[in-house]
DNA sequence: CTGGACACTTGATGTAGATCAACAATCCGC
DNA sequence: GCGGATTGTTGATCTACATCAAGTGTCCAG
């Protein structure tokens, strides 16, 4: 899909993250990666045996069938955590939706990290258990609602909402073409729902309506 | 969807689960739940706080939406554990789809099983994000013959499966119609791909052309 | 063994969203 | 700031699956 390598430019990180739990301290401090528009963090099939945790920008996590339909399963946004997996090799890539940069964390063989790893498997459990909901058994409105929503939470609560994801990105994490998503969000924005800032960027106006869509 | 009200009869069990590694062990034997077919094991919005394990028979873990559209994310066969949560409270339903067997494993408050746990917990995002996939971006075909390689996977890789659920039921979990699935089924005979031994349980007779039609 | 209730199958028709196609807006390198 | 490439929108048409409808098979209570 993108014969894009990444450009990996590791250093030492000095920024405090408050707000964001540190669970990994008190280890000394992890280095952190940049990775472009685009750019591989990890493909399918390679060893897995790191955690990420992105300090900005946005991830997406994916896989694909034979024929290059692709199903996105999850984005990433500032402050969490992904990459673990059930056994020792990846079985989804997981991409950089633009610029990005992530902590990466080494997960030592000796230490025991289940206690840290837990809380985020059942809380990434959770979402795709969500996300089934939505791709089983909702429409294309309802889908785009309910991925407003999410977006909105994950980002404050707040009426603006950043989309660092193209339409094609969104489709392959809705199960939609490009075309459906567009022509939902002109339709909301048409009913007043939201409104369009820029490509990347929309308002929420009617919070309830979308809420009430998306469920 | 049913009114149905479980009878448990719950009774220390004493049958020894050889294949089946007790990580619970040594702690004393838990006690066993029946559940006829359609009876609830747990709602959603229900205090969690306790692990299953399913001794015989078959369980549908599901969401609703208000309308009643149903959406199964995962079937639970002999063997396999459920019902951990991210938090303190269930987030799905839980019914045995027949007579059912269910070792309760209650959580002490105390006792640290992030170790037990964890394993599980990725083994459940691994396959819900797969099932994503089929959810997202294929088609009926696709999504019944991919159902099918897993349950045969997961009986022990026979030619002949059984499939505990309704049509209604594989439908809700594959985001289709019973129609929908029904044709397919019929379509898949009439290829030779597979033989209807009876309503639930078909042979795979053509196990390669069913593996390049899931995936 | 018989009847009635489900569960499933099969057929006819409708429709949401995909596909195909043209155009518009935006971004970016020079 | 210009021009081409990329990304997004809008319209026309097609199609896979849903919906509606009418059987058929299967199972069990009596």
């Amino acid at each position: 899909m993108h014969a894009y390598i990444a450009s990996r430019i590791s250093l030492p990180s000095h920024s405090a993250q408050p707000g964001l739990p540190n669970v990994f301290d008190p280890a000394p401090l992890q280095p952190v990666s940049f990775f472009p528009a685009g750019a591989e963090i990890y493909a399918q099939g390679e060893t897995a045996g790191a955690l990420y945790q992105v300090e900005f920008g946005a991830v997406r996590i994916y896989r694909l069938l034979a024929d290059g339909r692709r199903q996105i399963s999850a984005f990433h946004l500032a402050g969490e955590t992904f990459g673990f997996e059930a056994d020792a090799t990846h079985h989804f890539f997981a991409e950089a939706v633009n610029a990005t940069a992530v902590r990466v964390l080494r997960l030592s063989g000796g230490a025991d990290m289940s206690h840290q790893l837990l809380p985020l498997a059942l809380k990434g459990l959770t979402r795709a258990q969500e996300h089934l909901l939505v791709l089983g058994r909702q429409n294309a409105i309802e889908r785009v609602a309910a991925f407003l929503v999410d977006m909105a939470e994950r980002q404050g609560g707040l009426r603006q909402v950043e989309l660092p994801m193209s339409r094609m990105d969104i489709g392959d994490y809705l199960g939609l073409t490009i075309e459906t998503v567009s022509r939902v969000f002109t339709r909301l924005k048409d009913k007043g729902v939201i409104r369009l800032i820029n490509l990347r960027s929309i308002e929420i106006v009617k919070q309830e309506v979308l809420q009430t869509l998306g469920e």
